[in-house]
RNA sequence: GUCCCGUUCAUCUAGAGGCCUAGGAUCCCAGCCUUUCACGCUGGUUACAGGGGUUCGACUCCCCUACGGGACGCCA
């Protein structure tokens, strides 16, 4: 049988890290065996679903581009096969009404909680005559003997003893199916030969396939995968700002940055860190998968996003950069000269929001200078220099980087000083401080026109705090 | 509390009994490069949770303890 896996998310909200690594992996795994993806969302839950999760869902996995063959399938529009696979558990003596009220089992629980026992439903109605006219649930008649076994592809074997489950309920008293029947039956009707998924569903995983043995049906392979914690080795939560994926993304994150941190996570080949989406097709195996859960690093994140910035064509970044400028009020219009500023600015930046921030002195003249360098260059001394230069700049005739360099040589030549006594205070009249690239590329970046109106203001401002 | 899962540098990990005086990556530190800041390069600090076995030999196998996580819902 081909291969055959799933991403199952419920869309109670966004898809984060956690939800988008087990993607990862199970669509990884499809496409490494050439078998199929599916994407299947479970809303049985009708008062916690929302569209605009199933939107977040989507728009996630887009942006990652982890593409599905078959879906969104919705659970919503299945619940007439659900209650047919029931009924058929019913009749086979299988299942059974169940009219206890809250009060008992709320009751039980305590009881149980206090003698020191798992909490458990103790069959009380497996063998009333609960009549269908009256309110009731329906629960799945587990065995009370024995034991299920399965050999999870990431964890190894597991076996539970089949008295630690109880008999749950698989349709609730308002007629709606619940998460383990409709996992199953969906998981056996869309012919999923492997179930990926976090290892919070392990203990899930006997009762499920008590079900399956029940209906008759073979029973998938399973991979759980452990947990990701957050960056202080807590469970990830929304306490550790970008969970979303589609945050990572507002904070200038690229897919393939992302995409390499997840799979790297909980998942190795030997000492290799880089890997492309070919690569980690290819490489790709469940038993290389950690059975430990790990911790979220941003800094390393930021590692290997700042790899891929510096990897990007220029022009496709351009417009992304263009998008985190209009976040800072500027608007660069111009994709080419953006262009240019990415090839020139990338090396130190590890998002593009940093990238947009560290460039914003391109579009926008110093506001002042009060950073720290700016004291240190902008002295008295400095104005010689910097007339001498601002003049044979405005008479350059082309505004290139190589007659801009050639300049700046000559005016040092001229005056006889060194190097630096000149390229600073320059540089620092123009950016205020903020890193730059080489000075003939900043200058020719920031044009003639500003270069030469900082420059000006640059002298104004040394003659005002000379004085 | 009960059951399930787990435990190698701060973090992600390599390691499938001798190759390990434990390797790589991120972070951090130092040096080099340099007209700023970076990038890059070179080097450095730091780990097998603890205790018992098994074995000629254990990071690797078994047991116990500790710690961490998960599950125990008419949530998924």
């Amino acid at each position: 049988m081909s291969v055959k896996t799933r991403f199952a998310p419920s869309p109670t909200g966004y898809l984060h890290v956690g939800g988008a690594r087990t993607a990862l992996f199970s669509w990884l795994y499809a496409r490494k065996h050439g078998g199929q993806f599916v994407l299947r969302i479970e809303d049985t839950d009708l008062e916690r679903s929302t569209q605009e999760s199933v939107d977040a869902i989507l728009e996630g996995m887009q942006w990652l581009d982890l593409d599905y063959d078959e879906g969104p399938f919705y659970q919503t529009k299945r619940f007439d096969r659900y209650n047919e696979v029931i009924d058929q558990l019913i009749e086979k003596g299988m299942a059974y009404r169940c009219s206890c009220s809250k009060e008992r089992l709320d009751n039980l629980r305590e009881e149980q909680m206090a003698a020191k026992q798992k909490p458990r439903y103790d069959g009380h109605c497996r063998h009333a005559d609960v009549s269908a006219d009256e309110p009731h649930v329906i629960r799945f008649l587990n065995p009370t003997e024995g034991s299920v076994k399965f050999k999870d592809l990431v964890k190894g074997d597991i076996e539970v003893s089949n008295n630690e489950l109880d008999d749950l309920i698989i349709r609730r008293t308002d007629g709606s199916p619940t998460y383990n029947l409709t996992v199953v039956v969906d998981d056996h009707d869309m012919e999923i030969t492997q179930v990926i998924r976090g290892d919070d569903h392990i203990n899930n995983t006997p009762r499920q396939i008590n079900m399956y043995q029940a209906m008759g049906w073979s029973v998938p392979e399973f991979a759980h995968l452990p947990m990701i914690l957050g960056d202080d080795g807590a469970r990830l939560s929304k306490r550790h700002g970008a969970v979303s994926v589609m945050q990572y993304a507002d904070e200038g994150y690229l897919p393939e940055g992302l995409l390499n941190y997840l799979v790297r996570l909980g998942w190795s080949h030997g000492d290799q860190e880089l890997f492309s989406r070919e690569e980690m097709i290819q490489l790709f195996e469940l038993t290389n998968v950690n059975r430990a859960p790990s911790a979220f690093n941003t800094e390393k994140l930021n590692w290997l996003n700042a790899h891929y910035i510096k990897e990007a064509s220029p022009a496709d970044l351009a417009p992304l950069l263009q998008k985190h400028f209009q976040q800072l009020d500027i608007e660069a219009t111009d994709l080419a000269v953006l262009a240019q500023i990415v090839e020139a600015q990338r090396e130190r930046a590890s998002t593009l929001v940093e990238l947009a921030d560290i460039s914003a002195f391109y579009f926008n003249d110093p506001e002042g200078y009060s950073s720290k360098p700016a004291k240190k260059a902008l002295v008295e001394e400095a104005i010689a220099p910097l007339t001498h230069a601002r003049k044979a700049l405005a008479q350059l005739a082309a505004w290139e980087r190589e007659p801009i360099h050639q300049c700046v040589a000559d005016a040092v030549a001229a005056l006889e000083i060194g190097f630096g006594k000149l390229a600073m205070p320059l540089r620092i009249s123009v950016t205020d401080g903020a890193p730059s690239p080489d000075l003939d590329l900043t200058l020719f970046l920031v044009g003639r026109e500003a270069t030469l109106r900082r420059i000006d203001n640059a002298i104004v401002f040394i003659q005002e705090n000379a004085s």
